[in-house]
Order: C-alpha cells, then sequence, then structure tokens
DNA sequence: GCCATTTTTTGACATAGATCAAAGAAATCC
DNA sequence: GGATTTCTTTGATCTATGTCAAAAAATGGC
C-alpha cells in the first residue's frame, strides 16, 4: 500500500485523513502466473496499481493474440474504454508473472474523487498516461523493427528482460524471429 | 458558436447561464490556407474546436513532416502534452485550408469548468478523444498499407477526400507512392 | 529426474513496400 | 495566362521483414 501512496505523492501531497480514506476504499488482490485480472466482454469497474509482477494487456484478433502493453510495476493500468465508458471490454489483461495489485472500484474511486488531492492526482496521472500512450504509438509506427526495440529498451527496460519474446514481438508489431535476429545482433 | 453549443450538447445538456458563460468566454479565430496555429517550442496555452476548414498537427523527424493526424471539421484539438503539462510544443499545428476556430484559453477554461455540466463535457468528451487515440494507432499499427488507408476512409472520409496525398500516406505511416498506387486500384 | 509442452533460434525463401528518378498534372503567382 | 513551383503518378530496382519449417533450448508437471 506504502508503493501506491509514494507513488501518488509524486504528483500531489497527500494528509493524514486522505491517506488513511484510500486505505480504507483500496484493496489488495493477487494473481498467479497465466490467470486473467479482466477478461474480453467483461465490464471494468475496477482501476488497478500494480505493486508486484507483470501484467500483459492484449486482444484477440483473427484468433491471434495481439499484445498492446506490457506493465511491470509501481503503475496504474485498467481497460479504460470499458471503464470510463462502461462498455465491454475488448481486451484482457493478464498475469505474465505471481502478481500483486492494488484496486480501486468506480464508486470507492468517485468517493475518493471528493478529496482534492486525490481529484488533482487523478488529472496529472491521466494527462501523463494520456501523453505516453500517443508519444509511444507515435515513436512506435515511425521507427523500423531496430528501432522499435531499441525505443522500448529505452523506456521500459523491465518489460525488454522479463517479458517473453513473442509477447514483446507482438507488443512491437514485428515477428518474433525477427526480434529473435535482432537480439542475436 | 452554435456549432460549438451542439457539440457539447451531444455530452451534456447546458443550460441557458451556462451558455451565456461560454460564449463570454470563447473566442473566434481564423487562419489563412498554411498558416500555423502552433509551432513547435511554444506553450500552448488553449483549446480549439475546428468550425470550418482543416487542421494539420505534424511534427519534424530528421527534418521531414510527419504528419499525426488531420481534423476537419466539429472536433477538438489542441497539444496536449503542452497543454496539460505546459511544456514546449513538440508538435506544429497548421491550416491546411483557410480555417475557422474557436479557442479557449487555460484560464478561462479553469473557469467555465466551475460550472458543473462544462467539467463533465470535458471529462466525457477527453475519456472518449483518449480512447479513440489509443483504438486508432491499434489499428495502423496492425494493418497493411491498403488495410490502413481503408480503416482511414472509414473513420474520417473528409480526410481522405480532402487531404494532400502526402499528408494522408505520412499519416498512415506509408509512403506516398505506394498510396498513389493504393488508389489507383 | 524424465517426459511433454512451450518458447526460442536458425535457415531458406517470398514479397510488400521503400527508395530513386523522371515525367505528367495541378496549383499558385505575378 | 504563361511561368514556376508544388504535387501526383509511373516504372525500375532493392531491401527489410514476414512466413514456413524444423531443430534446439528452456520450462513445467508429476
Amino acid at each position: 500500500m506504502q508503493q501506491l501512496i509514494d507513488y501518488i505523492e509524486q504528483f500531489v501531497r497527500l494528509d493524514s485523513e486522505t491517506v488513511a480514506k484510500l486505505i480504507k476504499l483500496a484493496e489488495k488482490e493477487t494473481y498467479t502466473k497465466k490467470q486473467h485480472i479482466l477478461q474480453q466482454g467483461q465490464r471494468c469497474n475496477k482501476i488497478w496499481f500494480l505493486t508486484k509482477g507483470m501484467v500483459r494487456k492484449y486482444y484477440l484478433s483473427e484468433g491471434k493474440e495481439i499484445t498492446i502493453w506490457i506493465h511491470t510495476g509501481n503503475e496504474t493500468f485498467t481497460s479504460l474504454q470499458s471503464y470510463a465508458q462502461n462498455m465491454p471490454a475488448e481486451e484482457y489483461l493478464q498475469a505474465c508473472e505471481d502478481t500483486e495489485v492494488i484496486s480501486i472500484t468506480r464508486s470507492n474511486s468517485e468517493k475518493l474523487a471528493h478529496y482534492p488531492q486525490i481529484a488533482a492526482f487523478v488529472n496529472a496521472m491521466m494527462g501523463r498516461e494520456f501523453a505516453n500512450i500517443d508519444r509511444h504509438s507515435r515513436e512506435l509506427s515511425q521507427r523500423d523493427a531496430r528501432g522499435k526495440y531499441e525505443y522500448l529498451s529505452k523506456i521500459a527496460p523491465e518489460v525488454v528482460k522479463r517479458a517473453k519474446l513473442g509477447h514483446i514481438a507482438s507488443l512491437l508489431g514485428i515477428s518474433q524471429e525477427t526480434l529473435c535476429r535482432i537480439r542475436r545482433g
């Protein structure tokens, strides 16, 4: 839980009352390797914060898994489309290792939003996430296979270190054979 | 101005007081073809709503213009990174035709945010935009050249009709020769 | 510890799409 | 309205990367 508080305090200072409320409304969850945190078709009504392990976001396209992103630590994640617009999720969230997260439901999140520090944090965090997705998709769409891999290595070294080759290749939009050859040198 | 009000009312109902305030704090701007609305390096402190014309968002990479998106009507746009985090913009915003927009400065936007309908609108709109960017970058990264073009034709037919071939090709991340050949059939 | 399954590596081959160059069209400018 | 610049089209290569197939390595189950 301290990890989440530290993360939030990167953005805003928290007073003890707000911290107490947060602890009350957040829940710890654990998942084993390969377990799904969210399945396609479910309505996603939580935001998670990853404290340990690794989580992969992917969807199915013509039967094949397309990896969208891999989270490795101290990050929030959710199916934004589903959470924000209360629609069935298009993607899966799956633990790639034994994983621990802190979850906050939408209704608890709404309660917390009355605390101005939390509201400010959510705005700042969302703004940053938005900008990140924007930049990453831009960078990954412009570079060749090696450039994509180098970019990912720079911004997400843990992913490159811990995730499976096939998942990384899919995330980069290249074949795993090509990624293997890039790594060979 | 009515166009902006109609747009907002897709998301929330507005009462007459809120409308009056909005009209007071929003400004009309016009740009001629090729004129820049925002230059790289500037701090972007406005959100715009496009009422007429066409606006291209692009950045420079090794001296070459990379088109990020092209707006054709009844859409909001800004340099989100710059606006939200008060940083120098990485991208340019340029009118591709004679263009009319409605602008709202950050400070006026903050005043308007006290009106709950406006705050709700901004949240809903941001959520939708976020989900759109997310989906588009996913779709465009997975398809081959023809598939990318067909996807763009479906979601943004006006762009495909009115924008220059080279700009469309750049937006899709393909060469203009390839796009030309795709169009030929 | 051994067998089954999954993942990674390697090689051979095919091809979509990039690049280069030059001609043809269209837009823009006094 | 002719000249100049910009944009689009076409053709001829060239290359990065995908696909297929099969071996090697790693992982997991019991």
